[in-house]
DNA sequence: GGATTGTAAATTGTTTACAATCCGCTTGAC
DNA sequence: GTCAAGCGGATTGTAAACAATTTACAATCC
């Protein structure tokens, strides 16, 4: 499922994205490192991209990285550092809630009605990596059309809150 | 001046540091992009490195990347995206204090004395750039300590936010 | 027997070479 | 004279080879 529709998105950040849905989707082991060599074979190419996404994924705080040891899945945030995150992203999606209302188009409803339809269906199920990924998808395209200055770190704390899903689903 | 003390610095991280003081001090035209073959020249290594050093920093909103076309210095942020900003930067900090002021060792106040002092230098010279400068490495202490997961993060803000210093400076 | 050192495989870090794309300029048609 | 197509240099994107480091395991010493 990717609901955010972009002209044109570079490989990077598609694996980017794959790569993250599924550490936020509980998928990877934190017990064993994430070697480049088997990422790149899978997604077919070479080990440069791949760098590339584990340090963004890594800088997001979805993954860890420790020189000449590779990257491994990180943990979830303590209790007191994720009280702060939610604090913070709350406050970025009221500003951006305030910057983008008023100038919403009608694809945009259309897509806002898309994924919201998406999210109450997972919500039901109570697929949680299902509404993990719904959760990140909508706000998401709202920070963007806000400020894609602002979308950077708004994924950064977002991904690390949704940290917490993974591991209650596992 | 590089006063964050850390045991092994990677050479990229070390890049980035350089250049974002850089940026930050104004030194950079926004005019011309940033090319990725003299930069690896200046610092004698490859473009590789140079890419992860200027892909972090798009990432950070100092930079700002286009595919196929290399980086540029950004531009500041808007007044009201500033605000936000500055807003968060400081709830990350009041939280970040009082995480640690319980465990500051003797060398940290000693560390802390040193670059209050450099700060304070700065401010009677009026040097925007070393205040800038001064100001970061301050706060990335405080932060760094309380929570090395939240530095990314803050470090993104507190680099938007600081672009306004650098276009005053010139 | 336990600790330590040496060695080989695996993995990361970096460089180099090559392909794809962009930008400025010429050239030629109209 | 103007505009568009296209050519060439420059730059970015990717892949593959090479170097440096880590890790696991075996051999050696005490």
């Amino acid at each position: 499922m990717q609901l955010v529709e972009q002209p044109v998105r570079s490989v990077r950040e598609q694996i980017v994205d794959t790569v993250r849905a599924e550490v936020l989707a509980g998928a990877w082991s934190n017990d064993e490192p994430v070697r480049e060599q088997a990422l790149a074979k899978r997604f077919g190419v070479s080990r440069g991209p791949i760098r590339d996404v584990l340090q963004q994924l890594s800088r997001e705080g979805v993954l860890i990285y420790r020189p000449n040891k590779g990257v491994r899945v990180n943990t979830p945030p303590a209790e007191a550092e994720r009280q702060l995150l939610q604090s913070m992203r709350r406050e970025m999606e009221i500003f951006c809630l305030g910057q983008c209302i008023d100038q919403l188009t009608e694809a945009d409803d259309e897509q806002l009605e898309r994924i919201l339809a998406e999210l109450t269906r997972a919500c039901a199920k109570g697929d949680l990596s299902a509404i993990a990924d719904c959760d990140l998808t909508l706000h998401r395209t709202l920070v963007r059309r806000a400020s894609g200055e602002l979308e950077a770190i708004w994924l950064s704390i977002t991904s690390r809150l949704l940290m917490d899903y993974s591991r209650i689903d596992r």
